[in-house]
DNA sequence: GCGCAATGTTAACGCCGTTAACACGACATC
DNA sequence: GATGTCGTGTTAACGGCGTTAACATTGCGC
C-alpha cells in the first residue's frame, strides 16, 4: 500500500542496524524480531537477505574481521619491530573500542567453524597480517631466527588472550591496562622487554 | 501421586546434568526446560533451586574455576620455574577438555561482572595460583626481578589466548599444537624461547 | 501493457524463560 | 494420632523468539 511496499535498500540497512544493536547491547540482543522493529519491516522480511539469524551472526562477525585487517593494514612504521608491536596495540585497541563485536568474532559458540566459509577466510586474513609483520621482522634479523609459524601464532595468542581478558574485566587492577599493553606486545622480543631501569635483559647480544 | 513427589536431591542432580548438557552441547543448549526433561521434573520446579537460567549458569562457572584452581594446585615441580610451565601447559589442558566450559566461563556474554559475586572470587582463586607460581618463580630470581603483577598479567593473557584460539580452530596448522603449547608456556622466561633448533627447554635438570 | 521475479506481509507452529496459583508430603507440635 | 506449616513439586498461562507456509504488492524486462 505505501509508497515503501518495497523497502529497496533492506540488505544494508538491515547489516548497518545489526551492527548497532551488537555495539549497544550485545550478541543476544541482535534478535531478527527486533531488528526488523528497527527497520520497521516485519521479521521474515529478513529472510529474503539472511539465511537464518546465525548467516546474520557470521556476516557481522565476517565485517568485523575485514575492519581488524583493515586497521592492522593501517599501522605504517619504517622500523619492522616498531610496526610489529604497533599491530599488537591495534589490535587491542580494536577490541577495546568493539568489546561486543570482538567477542562475536571470537566468541566461538555460534559458528561452527567451516560452517561459513567467508567468514573463515575473512577471519585468516586478519592473521595474515600478523604473521606478515612477524615474518618481516625476522627478515629484518630480529627475534633470533625463531620459527615463524609458531612465533606468530604465540604473538597472536598473546594480544587475543589480554584483549579478551580486558574487555571481560578478568584482569585485577585494570586501570594499569595501558602500560600493561605495552609491555604484552613487547614480550616477544629479544630479550623479552626493554629494560629502561629495572627490567633488565640477559641474552642481549 | 508417586513416592517421588518430593525429588528430593534435585539440585545435585541438575547441576550434574547441566554440567553434561553444556559439555555435550555447549552454553545455549544448557536450557531450564532441556534440563527439566533429562530430570523428568517440569522446568518450574528448578526455580526452587535456581533463581534464574542465568544463575544456573553462573554455578556451572563457578564451579568451572573450582575444578581449574584445584588442577593447577595439582601441579607439582621442585624447580620454581618448571612448575611455572607446568601450570600454564595444565591451564591450557583444561581448556581443551572441557572447551564448552571453558568458553563459558570466559565468554562474557551472559554473566555482567559484579552480578554473581561466588563467581568473581572463584575466577580471582584460580588467577592467583597462576600469580603466586609467578611470584615463587621470581623469588628463586629467575625473570629478572620484572614487576610481578602485569608478568603474570602477560602470562595469563598467552596461555587464556592460547587455549581459545585453539579450541576455536582459529590457529592454522593446529597439528603442531603440542610443540607450540610448550613455546607458549614457555615464551616468558628469560631469554625467551630456546634457539638451539627447535625445541629444547633451558634449565633441564 | 503484461507477466514474472523480487520482496514484502499475515498467520501460525513449537520452543524458550518466567510467573502465579495450586497440590503434595515431611515434620514439628499438641 | 490429628493438625498445621513449609519446602518442594505441578499445572496453566504469558510474551518473546526463530522459522515456515501462504499470500500480497511492486518493479522491471519483454
Amino acid at each position: 500500500m505505501s509508497s515503501t511496499y518495497h523497502h529497496g535498500d533492506l540488505y544494508r540497512q538491515a547489516l548497518e542496524q545489526a551492527q548497532a544493536l551488537l555495539h549497544e547491547e550485545g550478541a543476544a540482543a541482535v534478535t531478527l524480531r527486533a531488528l526488523a522493529r528497527r527497520l520497521r519491516v516485519t521479521a521474515p522480511a529478513l529472510y529474503r537477505h539472511f539465511r537464518n539469524r546465525d548467516s546474520l551472526l557470521a556476516a557481522l562477525a565476517e565485517h568485523g574481521f575485514l575492519k581488524l585487517r583493515q586497521q592492522l593494514l593501517a599501522v605504517q612504521r619504517d622500523d619492522a619491530l616498531e610496526r610489529l608491536t604497533g599491530i599488537g596495540q591495534a589490535y587491542i585497541a580494536f577490541a577495546q573500542a568493539r568489546p561486543n563485536l570482538y567477542r562475536l568474532m571470537f566468541g566461538g559458540q555460534l559458528l561452527p567453524r567451516g560452517a561459513h566459509p567467508d567468514l573463515d577466510t575473512a577471519g585468516l586474513g586478519a592473521f595474515a597480517v600478523l604473521q606478515k609483520s612477524i615474518d618481516d621482522a625476522l627478515a629484518a634479523d630480529y627475534l633470533n631466527g625463531q620459527p615463524a609459524g609458531p612465533l606468530a601464532a604465540a604473538a597472536w595468542s598473546l594480544v587475543h588472550g589480554f584483549a579478551e581478558l580486558t574487555i571481560d574485566g578478568h584482569l585485577p587492577d585494570e586501570q594499569q591496562a595501558p602500560g600493561l599493553a605495552a609491555l604484552v606486545t613487547r614480550l616477544l622480543l629479544p630479550g623479552g622487554p626493554p629494560s629502561d631501569d629495572n627490567n633488565n635483559p640477559r641474552h642481549q647480544p
